[in-house]
DNA sequence: AGTTTCATACTACATTGCGTAGTAGACAAG
DNA sequence: CTTGTCTACTACGCAATGTAGTATGAAACT
């Protein structure tokens, strides 16, 4: 599922901290300039949209990341993939194109678990 | 730039036939069940995103993708990596959770070129 | 030439997603 | 019991997109 401009900047300060459970008013002191019930209903729509999950404790209830923003860009990377029927073409266009640190890095992972 | 639903389904039409020019009618005939001028503004409209060209022939248009399949696939993919510190992360999740046919094609393709 | 056909340009409206936030009601603390 | 805070519910505006009608003008047919 997509996320919208502030949804995503509420997601990565939960991603930041991933075993922190946020109240409503924590995250809300990341954006000043944004009301509380803002906040809330975004992090009310994240939660239907099962980026965060909400716990109830009593009154005070609060969210945390349902998973790693690592899931989600892969998601994200994974969907562009399969909307293609030719996944190779894309791979190949997509690995020319990464800067040459990426590449270096691809290649190490790629060496290291040869064996596997 | 994002597309949408039909846009994209349109995309999908100019993609597979790159080097054709369509006419909004030949385009209109993959979407029987569009009418012949929502097929028009949804090219006109991806005349402006600049995902395909207008050629004006007298009065008998036509149209042409300006990029791949892949190109917009690859730059979605960019984007998504772009929208992260921690590309290795990124880049060592993607890796294990891709296919092993993927891998495996990866792999060739790093290796094949090891001496660039 | 006059009429019919067809393509395009322009305009318009509905829906949806998202950002924005107010208000009401519940509950807790002082 | 009053004041502060938290949540649930509701609402509104805007932009993107799907949808398509109408007007206009050119081409083709007779």
């Amino acid at each position: 599922m997509k996320l919208g401009e502030l949804e995503r900047e509420v997601m990565e300060v939960v991603w930041n901290e991933p075993s922190t459970e946020f109240t409503v008013r924590e995250v809300n002191q990341h954006f000043p300039d944004h009301a509380y019930t803002t906040i809330m209903t975004v992090l009310s729509r994240l939660t239907t949209k099962g980026f965060v999950s909400e716990v109830k404790h009593g009154r005070r209830n609060t969210f945390r990341a349902t998973a790693s923003r690592e899931d989600y860009i892969t998601g994200m990377i994974m969907e562009a993939l399969s909307s293609t029927t030719d996944r190779q073409a894309v791979l190949a266009h997509f690995a020319e194109a990464l800067p040459a640190s990426d590449q270096r890095f691809i290649r190490k992972i790629f060496s290291r678990d040869q064996a596997k």
